[in-house]
RNA sequence: GCCGAGGUGGCGGAACUGGCAGACGCACGGGACUCAAAAUCCCGCGAUAGCAAUAUCAUAAGGGUUCAACUCCCUUCCUCGGCACCA
């Protein structure tokens, strides 16, 4: 007997898929499309982490399965090859992107192709190409259009060492993640995209999208809409007031001070009024150079100071309150000016300890709110009209009385924020922009895209704050599209997550080179029937993605405006009780086990680690186990073959097999492969054992088996298939129906308990009556023992399963 | 701190809607084959007591509901992931 040769019989299957485009579909007239998406990977390393490999050939495997279930599935992949992700990786290697690009999507593709994923080979999409990127700037072009893209003042990340801007996922508490310096903030005009607008429909559509709580919950978070009041508090003796937003409007009466951010604009309005300015513009420039480091070190130890000569009023008993500036409020949330009700929000109260301010109660908790916050709903206390009311009839009563009285109204907030989409990087498509002296800012002219992206040698941020790209005069001169004057171009690239939040548009239409995608292809395949990814982007990649096919809706160009039917979110592939990463030492390559063991063998223990929602532990003596298993496999089936006849007559058989048929594909169907690999474990071990008792297995069994591997272990299941005397491809077979006659035993175990405690089993036919098995069980000499002498109280019976019979 | 996911043998993990805890695999022990080894095959494998049949205990800890709890409820602890002064 021949071992399996994984290394002949991979190549030979890879090359014969290719060659018959086993792998295609007309996306134009297949009548049962499934588009089976998974994210694309992001070059930030030589080749494929083990970690990509985890997820995608989970994805395929349901892929595979949903195509041989009689879908036409579509499959592709691609490169996220832009971005800082990338750009990083080069400069650590010190090479230049482009060479490093090149040769990353070389061996990425290489070992795309070995894992065995069913992609179509002839629609990948590469976010660095001009023919995908000018796309990405004509997205640009349109949100501008449509008013959604604007220009703004932002703070920014930025490094004093490396004189850099960073992204946010750049810097790690507060260090940046090269040179580990803490991070400042910076004021910089950044362009915007205004996902702020579509709140509401992003919040509103998740009531209905099939995702997981999980993924729902973690965007409902992110969007963190709240609900209370806003209203105006104004300054005694002068003109301006002050806008405040509250999610506790049944509080007001113990408002005992407010706070505004360091940046609020009545300081400088107010400036002739403040008594001690030049105490506050020290702590104002303390607090701009603060770092993020120390921000969120003094979480805890709040500081702050007060605007002497300044009071403000509380509208609701027209009390005159102290005035503080403090870093603790924000300008980024709300309107960056609370009002502070220290008895009952923790901050407050850490504020006014520290400075002596009075905590007034104005909810009843049980707690004394001289020693801690009362942060719960009560009951209204010293409010005048809110006395006696629950916190929300007080609130919805406040609210009413702000409205009445012109003072405020009902309001609403959200945490997110306006996307900003500018980089000062290199590597990323070039915003389409251009800024005339006499004209103002001016789209490129749609006709001029791609605005490709300059070469040049060093690409790496200088301490500017602008783009590489402003370094090269050729690129930052341009014609006024407008007036044709002198001009110059923005430097600016755009974030990465622009490149992704459309490719799955892209897919299904990379041939057409006059538009990014047609109508009428996506409504074929539009919306994305399963999309698998990682966690770590359940909500950024996702809500930007949502927000842009909305967009994209409202433009007319895409039918749907909810991009992915599902998504399913997979775990975290570990090793070692701890995330793979080369400074954990614990690298994982998986050209070497590929190598080593086989795609299928890598495929399989993949699969077979636990369940893929919950990420898998890695360890390698595992490995070796599945290589056994698939060269066991691999004998059975050729044992069969040579030494059988064509049909299975065996009813044992026929059971064993038709029961693996349902239980895989059940557990296929619900993503959970692991236990669809064991019950084809199973199945084989009981086969082993009938053959070794003598009896006969027809090549049939050895086609059903070829069938329920196939998703899992194509390249194998193939080469069976094709032994077993079949010309075409096991992918374009239909998954095998099981007889129910086979699957449902006649006879059962019934398990006999006593008071709840398993003490017999015994064989009894299916569907026994209760009357009947309970009479069975009666008689169990086990049982007598234990009922002899006691009055049975009750019994229990639950159909097939057991009878528990509760004795006094 | 908040949100989410978890905690089951030596290890990775199974367990449908509350109904036989430990499927499947790894590691380990014993045996067969072999001059020997590898590979392969067979048997055993939660703990305690027992020659055994069997009994008792056991799903992070403690309590509760139930005829019956890994599964539901309450309290506490731990691990992982995300967010982090969000008024």
């Amino acid at each position: 007997m021949e071992k399996y040769d994984h290394k002949k019989i991979e190549a030979k299957w890879q090359k014969i898929w290719q060659e018959q485009g086993v792998n295609q579909v007309d996306l134009d007239k297949v009548p049962k499309p499934f588009y089976n998406l998974m994210m694309f990977p992001y070059p930030s390393a030589e080749g494929l982490h083990v970690g990509n490999v985890y997820a995608f050939v989970h994805s395929d495997a349901y892929g595979r399965f949903q195509r041989l279930k009689g879908f036409d599935v579509f499959e592709p992949i691609g490169l996220d090859g832009f971005g800082i992700h990338s750009e990083n990786y080069a400069i650590r290697i010190k090479e230049h992107i482009k060479n490093v690009s090149a040769r990353t999507e070389k061996h990425f593709y290489e070992q795309l192709h070995m894992i065995g994923n069913q992609y179509d080979w002839n629609r990948t999409v590469e976010t660095y190409k001009p023919d995908y990127y000018k796309w990405t700037q004509w997205l640009f072009l349109q949100m501008y259009k449509k008013g959604l893209a604007y220009r703004d003042k932002a703070s920014v990340n930025w490094c004093p060492s490396c004189k850099t801007v960073l992204s946010d996922e750049q810097v790690i508490n507060g260090r940046c993640e090269r040179c580990s310096s803490e991070t400042e903030k910076r004021q910089m005009k950044q362009w915007f995209f205004k996902i702020t607008a579509y709140v509401e429909r992003l919040l509103k559509n998740l009531e209905w999208i099939n995702w997981s709580a999980e993924v729902k919950i973690g965007q409902k978070n992110w969007i963190g809409k709240s609900e209370g009041a806003s209203l105006s508090f104004s300054v005694a003796d002068s003109q301006p007031t002050i806008e405040i937003f509250t999610t506790r409007p049944d509080t007001l009466f113990g408002a005992t001070f407010m706070v505004l951010c360091p940046e609020h604009q009545l300081i400088k309005n107010l400036k002739d009024k403040i008594e001690n300015l030049k105490e506050i513009d020290d702590y104002l420039k303390k607090a701009q150079q603060k770092s993020d480091l120390e921000r969120t070190d003094l979480n805890k130890n709040k500081t702050g100071i007060e605007i002497k000569g300044l009071k403000a009023v509380n509208p609701v008993n027209n009390k005159k309150i102290p005035l503080f500036i403090a870093d603790y409020v924000l300008s980024s949330y709300g309107t960056g000016a609370i009002m502070a009700v220290p008895a009952h929000d923790q901050r407050d109260w850490d504020f006014a300890k520290k400075y002596g301010i009075e905590i007034k109660e104005v909810v009843k908790g049980g707690k004394n709110v001289q020693e801690e916050a009362y942060i719960d709903s009560g009951v209204s206390v010293n409010s005048e009209f809110l006395d006696g009311l629950e916190t929300k009839e007080a609130s919805a009563r406040m609210i009413k009385w702000l409205e009445k009285n012109h003072l405020g109204k009902r309001a609403v907030n959200y945490k997110l924020r306006d996307w900003c989409v500018s980089r000062q990087r290199y590597w990323g498509p070039p915003i389409p922009m251009i800024e005339c002296a006499k004209c103002g800012w001016q789209p490129v002219p749609e006709k001029d895209l791609p605005v490709l992206l300059p070469d040049m040698d060093n690409f790496l941020p200088d301490g500017t704050g602008k783009g590489p790209l402003n370094k090269i005069k050729e690129f930052v001169n341009a014609d006024c599209p407008q007036c044709g004057g002198k001009a110059k171009r923005e430097t600016d690239v755009s974030d990465p997550f622009v490149d992704s939040c459309w490719y799955f548009l892209r897919y299904p239409c990379t041939e057409f080179t006059d538009q990014p995608f047609d109508k009428k292809r996506l409504e074929k395949w539009l919306p994305v029937n399963m999309y698998i990814g990682g966690k770590e982007h359940t909500v950024l990649h996702l809500l930007y993605s949502r927000f842009i096919t909305m967009v994209m809706h409202d433009l007319g160009y895409v039918k749907e405006e909810e991009p992915f039917k599902r998504f399913f979110a997979h775990g975290l592939l570990i090793k070692d009780k701890s995330k793979i990463s080369k400074s954990k030492g614990n690298i994982v390559n998986p050209d070497e086990y590929i190598d080593k063991f086989g795609a299928d063998s890598v495929r399989l223990y993949l699969m077979f680690l636990n369940d893929v929602r919950l990420g898998g532990d890695w360890r390698d003596s595992g490995m070796s186990g599945m290589f056994k298993f698939v060269n066991r496999f691999y004998k059975l089936a050729e044992e069969i073959l040579k030494n059988s006849d064509k049909k299975t007559e065996n009813q044992d058989v026929l059971k064993i097999t038709h029961k693996a048929i349902k239980r895989v594909g059940d557990d296929l169907e619900k993503l959970k492969f692991n236990t669809a690999i064991a019950a084809i474990m199973e199945c084989t071990n009981s086969l082993y054992e009938i053959e070794a008792a003598g009896k006969k297995i027809g090549s049939d069994v050895v086609e059903i088996l070829a069938k329920i591997i196939a998703p899992l272990a194509p390249f194998m299941a193939e080469e069976l298939w094709n032994q077993a005397g079949h010309k075409e491809s096991v992918f374009k077979q239909k998954w095998p129906e099981y007889n129910p006659e086979f699957v449902q035993d006649k006879e059962i175990e019934l398990v006999i308990q006593v008071c709840g405690k398993l003490r017999d089993k015994i064989k009894v036919p299916i569907n026994i009556s209760e009357e009947k098995a309970s009479e069975l069980a009666k008689q169990s000499v086990k049982i007598k023992n234990y009922i002899s002498e006691k009055k049975i109280k009750k019994i229990i019976f639950v159909k097939n399963r057991l009878v528990n019979i509760v004795t006094s």
